[in-house]
DNA sequence: TTATTATTCAATTAATCTATTGAATAATTG
DNA sequence: CAATTATTCAATAGATTAATTGAATAATAA
């Protein structure tokens, strides 16, 4: 029972089951997606993915001890940010794999369009068409933060928050095609069917941005101030 | 706690976390990688793993109900398969991911090759260079129906348990590079300790099939017969 | 200094997972 | 048909994990 060839397998298999546990919590997982749209702070997060502030914080500290994220202190807040891109990547390729083998995916994101017609999305390379042609304004309902850390270019930065204020930039003779984290973010959702509600031409992207760039589309940056 | 909105990211990345749980055990990516080189019975995959066949069994199972892998009963055995090829490169990015991230892995191969002179593998860039000038005989020690899966063009085949019958096909003159699963199967080393006690010129080469057809180096098959 | 805020730690409970054992099944062989 | 072989199932004990709660820490503001 010791010998050495089984020993270092099992080591080494071990190591990489470090990362297996981390993504084996949907929670985490969750974590992980949203740390994939940039930095924040364990408040946020918690907030976001419905988890109280300790349990989001321990959940972090698993994806720290299998080296997937980072965190630095500033001023009062901890701020979690993925330890690098090759994590988003990861994360998006188990995304990918989950959506190809596994039928209930699928099945819960039709129940979930259920009732809401012409939800159907647009795919990307329709949008960059109808993009190129003009015909269209790209509007990113994300915050400001995510915006601003990277985005389509030319779209327009009106947070779901402030979309009732922000009506009047939107153009009412246009096709709108709104867009946010990705295909399991809710905010497009509810951004087309307000805008819908109003008498706009809204429909809805798909991807989020980490799709376009690993689709190898060019995104825009602004620089934090 | 009924939104519908939270309903369905619960739900959602709770089947990511499916394929998570599935690879976050060290015996179950063992029997991926494994399912990686070909389609195996329970016996062989349970004697390869070390693990005893109804551990094995349920192991496997559990990666079936995570759709990772297949299985259909030949005759008296039950063959399992990987699910599709893209499994195989998620293990594979996996496995790139620990390396990467977690110093542990380094470590602990440092560890296994102290001791044994002279183990540092080739690279495969280097491997093409040493094999267009036709100076090194390339030398697959796995399994023929491995080898057979899928090899090394112009390869020779003598599995590790025949190499003390197959001496008489080496060179003597020659440097012999040996590969076998990869960077974390023995195969190899143990070729490469054997031939250089019997006074050839080995060396090692690190990546396995996996790893070459990935970054685009042409495999070579043979029929099944 | 005290109070406030964001985060982490520690302890508990419930739930889940793993390995082990021995029995059950199912296909094949004698 | 009985025996053999490969695999799976079922039951168990031990280990690990997740969510919850409340207390502890650490940075900042009053």
């Amino acid at each position: 029972m010791k010998n050495p060839n089984r020993v270092f397998k099992d080591e080494i298999y071990e190591q990489f089951a470090r990362i297996g546990k981390a993504v084996s919590s949907s929670k985490r997982l969750e974590l992980l997606d949203l740390l994939c749209q940039g930095p924040r702070s364990v408040e946020i997060l918690a907030k976001e993915s419905s988890l109280t502030f300790a349990n989001a914080s321990q959940h972090l500290q698993v994806l720290r001890a299998a080296r997937l994220v980072e965190a630095d202190k500033e001023g009062l807040y901890v701020i979690y940010r993925l330890a690098d891109q090759n994590v988003c990547e990861f994360f998006r390729s188990m995304r990918l794999l989950a959506e190809s083998r596994l039928a209930e995916v699928e099945q819960i994101k039709r129940r979930f369009l259920e009732g809401r017609e012409g939800m159907e999305p647009v795919d990307c390379e329709k949008l960059l068409r109808l993009v190129q042609e003009g015909a269209v304004t790209v509007l990113d309902v994300r915050p400001r933060v995510e915006y601003n850390a990277g985005h389509i270019p030319g779209a327009l930065s009106i947070p779901l928050k402030e979309l009732q204020l922000g009506l009047a930039d939107l153009p009412r003779d246009q096709d709108i095609v709104a867009y946010c984290r990705g295909p399991y973010c809710v905010l497009s959702i509810q951004a087309v069917e307000m805008l819908r509600a109003l008498g706009f031409k809204a429909i809805r992207l798909e991807e989020g941005i980490q799709d376009l760039q690993a689709m190898g589309f060019p995104i825009a940056v602004n620089e934090e101030s």
